[in-house]
DNA sequence: CATGCGTGGGG
DNA sequence: TCCCCAAGCAT
């Protein structure tokens, strides 16, 4: 007789709560689901291109900053074909202010590898979806699971942090992810795989927060590991991140009349493609007299005059501060090569990052 | 696998 | 104020 045959009086419901977990959540979801506007009405067939364009949009970006954005985009390019024949510039000044602009060129590069080779329809696959500009592993899973039902859990941020917190994973990221991805996996219900993701995701982002979690709310408290030792709030485990070091750098405002001096950034890397005014180099230690040599050499034009005070910015990576310089530029004065004239009145259409923004405002102030 | 890539909001 | 973060992707 072993010990193991012993009886419990009450045997204990541990129904291998692995099963439990994707019904009460989906649950939880019919009652608490956000509304959202490019989420399909329950019941409703989903739109694969606002899925998508939604998808693109909220990478690293809230919700909050989102929504103005996708209702401008809807309205004027109500398909992904009417996206196709837009042009970049079109897309990019659209786009100007919610950051990461490489997703806007890779957007409007994605409109256009759908209308030409897909004929206007997404692929309705994962490994379809992941061929195309701008969509990686986890953009691919989401589209294929929302927009197309299929049978895979996209993981995001919040998935991370919901599923290290529910197994208490201690490894560190990004190195646990593929086991976080296979311990999400296990959250996925048999059927409505797009309503599971969004479920956890709905979860992370109102219950499941990384600051001061709901649990008490929160419909998997019950066998959540991080929850049974009160250690939410240290999960997920990442190695913190080093800040940038400063970098200087001194823009250039020359008005014509009503009139502005500005040119296009290269295609490629910080800022690419957006419009600016011109600019000296941004780099850690440069001093203000350096920076101000790299001024545009233009004919006809008053004294540089020096702005007071500087413009910050906070990028990703570095912090940036900007000295700014004025000066006018008499009648029909040219504007260098590969730079341009536009009406002060029309900048808020030019696609101008929120750092040129500022420049501009401290300039005109 | 580490790094570059925006911006605005919250604690 | 400062730091962290928010539905990642490309290289």
């Amino acid at each position: 007789m072993s010990p193991k045959s012993a009886r419990k009086a009450k045997s204990e419901p541990v129904q291998s709560a692995g099963s439990a977990r994707p019904t009460l959540l989906l649950q939880w979801y019919d009652w608490h689901r956000r509304r959202l506007p490019w989420r399909a009405a329950p019941g409703e067939t989903s739109d694969p291109y606002r899925v998508w364009l939604s998808e693109i949009m909220l990478q690293q970006t809230t919700v909050k900053a989102v929504g103005p954005y996708f209702e401008k985009f809807v309205a004027r390019w109500p398909d992904v074909t009417a996206l196709g024949r837009a042009s970049q510039d079109d897309v990019l000044r659209m786009w100007a202010g919610l950051g990461y602009y490489s997703r806007a060129r890779n957007l409007y590069a994605c409109a256009v590898a759908v209308t030409r080779e897909h004929g206007g329809s997404f692929p309705d696959t994962e490994e379809g979806l992941r061929a195309l500009p701008g969509i990686g592993p986890y953009t691919a899973a989401a589209i294929a699971a929302i927009a197309f039902d299929r049978h895979t859990m996209p993981v995001d941020g919040n998935i991370e942090r919901v599923v290290s917190r529910l197994f208490a994973v201690e490894d560190e990221l990004p190195q646990a992810k593929p086991l976080i991805q296979q311990l999400a996996a296990t959250l996925l219900a048999n059927s409505r795989a797009g309503d599971s993701a969004q479920a956890l995701m709905d979860l992370g982002a109102s219950i499941c927060t990384p600051k001061k979690p709901a649990c008490s709310l929160c419909p998997l408290n019950e066998d959540c590991t991080a929850r049974l030792q009160s250690t939410q709030e240290t999960f997920p485990r990442k190695a913190p991140k080093k800040s940038g070091t400063l970098r200087r750098g001194a823009a250039f405002v020359v008005t014509r009349g009503e009139e502005l001096l500005v040119r296009s950034r290269p295609e490629k890397g910080l800022l690419g493609g957006m419009t600016e005014v011109p600019g000296s180099d941004w780099l850690a230690g440069q001093d203000d007299a350096a920076a101000k040599l790299q001024a545009p050499d233009l004919k006809g034009l008053s004294r540089w005059q020096r702005k007071m005070g500087v413009v910050t910015h906070v990028f990703t990576h570095f912090p940036l501060e900007l000295v700014v310089y004025t000066a006018r530029a008499v009648g029909r004065t040219r504007a260098p090569e590969g730079m341009r004239w536009v009406p002060v009145a029309t900048l808020a259409d030019e696609a101008l990052p929120n750092v040129m923004r500022k420049v501009i405002a401290h300039a005109l102030d």
